[in-house]
DNA sequence: CGTTTCGTTGAGTAGAATCAAGCCAAGTGG
DNA sequence: CCACTTGGCTTGATTCTACTCAACGAAACG
């Protein structure tokens, strides 16, 4: 889906994994949210679409046009409460994300995107786990945090230097300093 | 309702403004929306507030708390519906607002920012107005903004003197050239 | 009249962007 | 098999933006 197209179809994401995104006038890409299994996409009130979606990795979705939905929530009306309960969620993710990118320095906001990861990644709603593999890559990090790659590079390895975390290949990452990171993340 | 607290209610706005904010562990506030009448605040589907929300301005809610929500999603299965619409408006804002704290320079934050009010500030959907006032104060903008209050006022005084703005006291913003604004906003 | 709050302005500095190489792994073609 | 290319990542040197610290002006208030 790009900005500016006849918005017509939502989707589930089944498998895969999308980004929602914007791209300025010189070409730079801001990742506005990274869409996992089972979220949404599309803007079901809009009649043109704002944002550009872009499948990160080969995916499989549920698609449906607007007229579907109104027909579909006409008949099941807990339709309707169950995807208010996924917008809620987005809601709150985007929120999560505006919140990293205002973090006032790289260090911070680096660490904070590895601590959502490693929440993300684990099965367990509640805990974290301690190595996983980085689902972006430099160059979407970047656009995630509002930083170039050369500085996220530059954090990556800092982090790694001061011992918060370990690097297995590019995408590799262990945990070594949980609270450090979260630590550097507040402050 | 601060954040971290049980989150028992939720409310939507009749008059006045709210944030929602977060607050790191050096008392740097995020300004994470602002929500404008007929808007909605609360976290529905969450045990605990994740965030703050601090009124403007003297305001009238109208509240409900959780197991208000169900019963009346019960007998008016509608309602859920015109939620699912005010929360896809939030996620859209919350985009738009990402978008606008990943702008590069603090020039297209403050220029962008602006537009955005100007927007807002208009009584048709499809203009803008040519002049309003801020509904923010400074520093509340450098926090929705990720600057410091210092760059946000000399971001100001810059845009006036190179004719895009002209102001009026402290808060009166008079757009005197709006294109040249949304060029500076995606440049 | 002092005090407080909010906004503006200036000087100096820290830190991220920019520019520029260089490394490594994977692919391509002779 | 080897030279060559390509894309993603890292590192270094330099530049420049926005933060920090500090002073000052204006309006509101007791």
């Amino acid at each position: 889906m790009a900005a500016g197209d006849d918005n017509i179809a939502c989707a589930t994401l089944v498998t895969g994994a999308l980004k929602i995104s914007s791209i300025d006038a010189e070409g730079q890409e801001q990742i506005l949210s990274v869409i996992h299994p089972a979220g949404f996409v599309g803007e079901m009130f809009a009649p043109i679409a704002h944002h550009n979606v872009i499948a990160l990795t080969d995916s499989r979705l549920c698609l449906f046009t607007r007229s579907d939905y109104e027909s579909a929530v006409a008949r099941f009306p807990a339709l309707a409460a169950a995807l208010l309960r996924r917008s809620s969620e987005e809601l709150l993710e985007a929120r999560t994300l505006l919140d990293l990118k205002g973090r006032r320095s790289a260090k911070a906001k680096v660490a904070g995107l590895l601590s959502a990861f490693a929440k993300s990644a684990s099965t367990s709603s509640c805990h974290s786990a301690d190595s996983f593999m980085l689902p972006l890559s430099r160059s979407d990090m970047a656009s995630v945090l509002g930083l170039t790659i050369e500085t996220v590079s530059r954090q990556l390895t800092g982090l790694e230097k001061s011992g918060l975390i370990r690097r297995e290949g590019a995408r590799g990452i262990i945990i070594r300093n949980a609270p450090g990171l979260d630590d550097l993340t507040n402050g």
